[in-house]
DNA sequence: CTGAAAGCGCTTACAG
DNA sequence: CTGAAAGCGCTTACAG
């Protein structure tokens, strides 16, 4: 079968094909009636003005016979002489996060573009998962690493990179590796002057994993804002909570439970956000009206909720490209700097039309009505606007 | 660097590595005493009680050896020789659909369980992309695919098949080609009941992408359960879709355009029908309430919402790892039969409220109250009963 | 029980 | 401009 099924498009059997009768180099120098090595070196040759590795009619002919028997390399052959295998392996907390699979669909877009492949893995954010899928994928020669994991003190990146394996971080940064990420603190602090700006005072932070640069970073920015508006964001008031609608679930009902409800809740994630929405709508709560809710990254989704989500907005897609492009500059053994891509802020009904001393912020910054085809229309005006 | 960087866990330098300094069999072999061979025999032999492919201490001391430098085997020179890559390819529309994450997820934990590893690649649905991507994947020397984005029409994969690729299919099937799906038509009759029992008449339906087994099926079933129940669901209340929130939207804004407003909407897809609940939003309905919305997957999203989604829950991980398996037998040259995964109605408050001919569905099915930690509260009892 | 050889499909100095 | 050789790290009959 292997024999009869796979033929070049020019149809007919080739000579010396592998055991699965696809064309190798062999079958192309063959039938070019040159040395092997010569139909390499014409193949692999940089299409420069200068340099030729073969006269025109040669090459030309090994080229026009390549195409029509659908020579494509064998990378194993490829990788074992070159010790180089054109592969990335990435790493995320989970893909069925929009966020990540977002992120990675920058980076596989952008690492093609370079001739290279990805092997993805998800690690639930688990250490131990972590250092298992790392050693698989390295096992797999792949010639550097995205990491979208993360631990913020990164010492097991400490130890991948003593041994020598090139790598970027992409969505979360760590010690000093190179890393793209949002500008997390400034996020934060887009969030905090939207609520503060609309009159809350009394907030909550939903502040995602504490090893997780992004959590950290946008409540360290949203906090620092507060402060200097002379807010005091209580500890009590800032609750640790998985990424997920059911991580922003739990984190809610522990705010809640302090028997002090906030007027304002700031959640590092958007699935989060929704998670709190759930709980808020149980405890009887009209988000939008009696409480005011912020998310970050502006899934797709966002703008579609029943109320719809006001957001910061990062760059995910970008995030990924960025990082892929990185990871491709070290691998060349250029220097690399960590880069950090600007946020948002995307207004929406989650929290313009709370009647806590609103200001006027409607219409305020990028995206609050125009914004992409699933934004949600600006709610009827609240009741009792209070200018600052 | 590359010399001092990898070493085994012994420490000291190895000698014999690759250029990039990893132990090769032949560091194991030599610091063992034997031939590569014998090393490889061992470190290959499948450890079964009766055969043996070297004398126990001399089995015992090879793997000693390899296990204390670390060793494993260089898949390029391994692939090469054996023309094997424990490789799969896999192919989805996009990966930031969280239904196709989760196929994927259950894929990827199922194939690795075999000692394989998977490339994905997005192609949008498109027929370019999908060519490309496969062809980019073939090149890979995968030993088999697994398709998430089957046309129904299958003509691509017909001519796969022709080449003598081995795949199976997931989530959509094509043609005669193994696949692992949901019991679609099953699921589409399961909102059908549902929404007939609660006394719903005027139904339209968003009917995801025409070339999609899935959109098809779902919409099959739903119309044969209506039909056997005497309920016409006319053409112009049918609509095609993307699976997204924007499809959904676009669909629902075209149902509602025909000036004849339903009294309750099944979308084939969740995410569809949170796009259908904000175009009702907009137009002054109230979701659960004045008119009654089914999905289907139950993504965990689902019960979060702030009404919260009655869904055609389907086993998504589940297709993924089946589908995984239905591969490895089909590489092991065995006869292959699809497999159709049974799915289950998940109510919520998205039509448990709505006040037409009420019919004490509610508490039916599986999830209905106890379900996922997200899942939501009944509303408050319709108030015109009205038992069939 | 173990070794020696051949060869998978490439690339890369090195000759000529 | 082109060929010939060596070798990447394995596995697999084949001897002995």
């Amino acid at each position: 079968m292997a024999g009869s099924v796979h033929r070049g498009a020019g149809g007919g059997d080739l000579p010396f094909t592998d055991p699965a009768g696809r064309p190798t180099l062999r079958t192309v120098a063959e039938l070019a009636g040159v040395h092997v090595s010569t139909a390499s070196r014409v193949l692999n040759q940089v299409s420069g003005p200068g340099v030729r590795s073969a006269s025109r009619t040669t090459s030309e002919r090994i080229r026009r016979i390549a195409q029509r028997v659908g020579y494509s390399p064998n990378p194993h052959a490829t990788g074992l002489r070159t010790s180089r295998s054109n592969l990335v392996g990435v790493l995320v907390p989970r893909l069925v996060d929009i966020v990540l699979a977002t992120i990675y669909e920058g980076i596989e877009e952008a690492t093609a573009t370079y001739g290279f492949s990805t092997f993805v893995a998800n690690t639930g954010d688990d250490p131990v998962a972590q250092r298992q899928r790392t050693e698989m994928v390295l096992a797999r020669r792949v010639d550097g690493m995205i990491f979208g994991d993360a631990y913020i003190d990164g010492g097991f990146l400490d130890e991948i990179a003593g041994r020598g394996v090139p790598f970027v971080l992409v969505s979360r940064r760590a010690g000093a590796h190179p890393s793209v990420t949002c500008d997390d603190v400034l996020g934060g602090r887009l969030a905090a002057e939207h609520l503060l700006g609309l009159g809350h005072r009394r907030l909550a932070v939903i502040a995602g994993e504490p090893y997780a640069s992004t959590g950290i970073d946008r409540t360290a920015g949203f906090r620092a804002a507060c402060a200097e508006a002379g807010v005091e964001v209580p500890e009590a008031r800032v609750v640790h909570s998985g990424f997920d609608t059911e991580g922003g679930r739990a984190a809610m009902v522990e705010i809640l439970a302090g028997g002090d409800v906030p007027d304002a809740v700031f959640a590092v994630n958007d699935f989060a956000a929704v998670g709190a929405m759930g709980v808020l709508r149980d405890a009887g709560l009209a988000v939008g009206r009696d409480i005011g809710v912020v998310g970050f990254n502006d899934v797709p989704l966002a703008g579609s909720l029943p109320v719809g989500l006001t957001t910061v907005r990062s760059p995910m897609h970008e995030m990924g490209v960025r990082a892929a492009h990185l990871l491709m500059r070290r691998l060349r053994g250029e220097q690399v700097e960590s880069e950090r891509l600007v946020p948002s802020l995307v207004p929406r009904a989650s929290t313009l039309g709370v009647e806590v001393g609103w200001s006027g912020a409607r219409g305020v910054g990028p995206g609050s009505g125009a914004g992409a085809p699933g934004s949600t229309p600006d709610r009827p005006a609240p009741r009792t606007p209070t200018p600052r």
